[in-house]
DNA sequence: TAAATACTAGATTGATCAGTCCAAATTGGG
DNA sequence: CCCAATTTGGACTGATCAATCTAGTATTTA
C-alpha cells in the first residue's frame, strides 16, 4: 500500500503563488521554486506537472481565496452601496499597504502571458467575470433598494466599476500615495452614489 | 576620417519596441532582437549597451512618442470637456482594435518590472505625471469655462481619470467588447460631465 | 519483514540565455 | 590608394533554463 503524502500540496502552492505573485512567470525559476517550495525537484514534477501548470494552480488558487471574499463583501443584507464602497477602499488598502508592489497575480497574469496563454485568459476571464456579476448584483439590489439616482443602471455601473479597481491595481504599482488613491475613488463613488 | 552609420537607430528602436511590447521583457531574448532588428548582434550592443538599456530606451521612444498625442488632444482649444470624451473614446479604440492584445507598453512595463527596477519605475511615474497634468490642465479649463458643475474638484478628477484609463488598458487585454468598453466610459463622463 | 510508494539530493540533458570576441567585408574621407 | 571606422556573421563563454533521471532513503500497509 502506498505512502502516504508527507508534505501539503497546497501549502507548496501557497510559497509557489507568492513567488509567481511576487516575481512573475518568466522570472521565477524552477531553481526558485525548488528552493522556497522545500520539496525536492521531483516531487515538484511528480506533484504538478511542469512550471506552467503550477502556475496555473497557483493563480486558481490565488482567485479562489480572494474572489469569494469580494462577492462576500458585496452580498451582506441591507443598504448596498456601503458594501461597494468598503470594497473599494479595500482595494486601495491592498494598493498602499505592505504588498503594494506585488500588485494583483490575475492582473499580472493578464499583462504578462495574454493574449498567448489560453489558460491563464481563462482564469483571468473567469475571475473579472465574478466581480462584475457581483457588482451588478448589489447595484440592482441597491437600484430595487433606492440607493441609485433614477436612471441609474446597475450593469453598466458594474463595468465602470470592474474598470476602475483593475486600474487600481496597476496604478498602485506606482508610487501613489494613499490620499490620491482616495480622490480617485471619491470621485468614482460620486458617479452614482 | 569614420564611416558613417548605416542603419537609422531610431528604426531599430522602433523593431525594438514592437518586440518589447508583444512579448515583454524577460520573454524576449536577445535572439528575437537580432532577428527582427535586422542589425548584427555586435552592433546591437555597440549602439545600443545591452538589453535592458535598449528596453529602456524602447520604452521611453514609445512614451515619446504618445503622450504629446494626449497633451495635444486636451489641449485644443475650446471647450475642454469634449476632449477628454474623446480622450476616453481613443482608449477604448485602442483596446478594441488591432492591437487589443499587446495593451499599453507602460502599463506592461510597469506590471512585468516594477518594483525593482527603477529606470522603469521612473519612466512609468513620468509618463503617467504627464497624462495627469494634461487632465488636470483640461479639467481646470473646464471648471474656469463652466463646463464643470458646482463643487467639482479637477485635481481630484484628473486621478480618478488616470485611474480609470489605467485600467482600460488592463481590461482591453481580456475580450471584452466594445460596448461594455463604452457603457464604463459614459458612466465615467458621467460623474462630472 | 517484504512489497509498495513517497521523497530526497543531486547529476544530467540539451536548449537557451545575455554578452563578448574576432576575422572578414564594407564604406567613408584624405 | 589607404587608413579609420562600421558592420557583419558566427564562434564562443559561462551561466541558467525547464525537465528528466538515478540511486538511495524513508514510511506505510500487509
Amino acid at each position: 500500500m502506498p505512502r502516504t503524502k508527507e508534505f501539503d500540496p497546497d501549502v507548496a502552492l501557497d510559497a509557489a503563488m507568492e513567488l509567481f505573485w511576487s516575481r512573475g512567470y518568466e522570472a521565477t525559476s524552477t531553481a526558485d521554486l525548488v528552493e522556497h517550495l522545500g520539496i525536492a525537484r521531483a516531487s515538484l514534477y511528480a506533484t504538478f506537472g511542469s512550471k506552467h501548470q503550477l502556475y496555473v494552480r497557483a493563480l486558481d488558487r490565488y482567485i479562489q481565496s480572494r474572489d469569494p471574499l469580494v462577492v462576500e463583501t458585496l452580498s451582506r443584507p441591507g443598504p448596498a452601496l456601503p458594501a461597494v464602497r468598503e470594497l473599494l477602499e479595500g482595494f486601495v488598502r491592498e494598493a498602499t499597504g505592505e504588498q503594494r508592489e506585488r500588485g494583483c497575480l490575475v492582473v499580472n497574469a493578464a499583462v504578462e502571458r495574454l493574449p498567448g496563454d489560453r489558460v491563464v485568459a481563462r482564469c483571468v476571464e473567469s475571475s473579472w467575470n465574478t466581480v462584475e456579476v457581483a457588482l451588478t448584483s448589489a447595484l440592482l439590489r441597491a437600484k430595487a433598494q433606492g440607493e441609485l439616482r433614477d436612471g441609474a443602471e446597475p450593469r453598466r455601473i458594474a463595468r465602470f466599476l470592474l474598470v476602475f479597481l483593475e486600474g487600481l491595481r496597476v496604478v498602485g504599482k506606482g508610487g501613489w500615495d494613499e490620499r490620491h488613491l482616495r480622490d480617485a475613488v471619491t470621485e468614482a463613488l460620486s458617479t452614482f452614489a
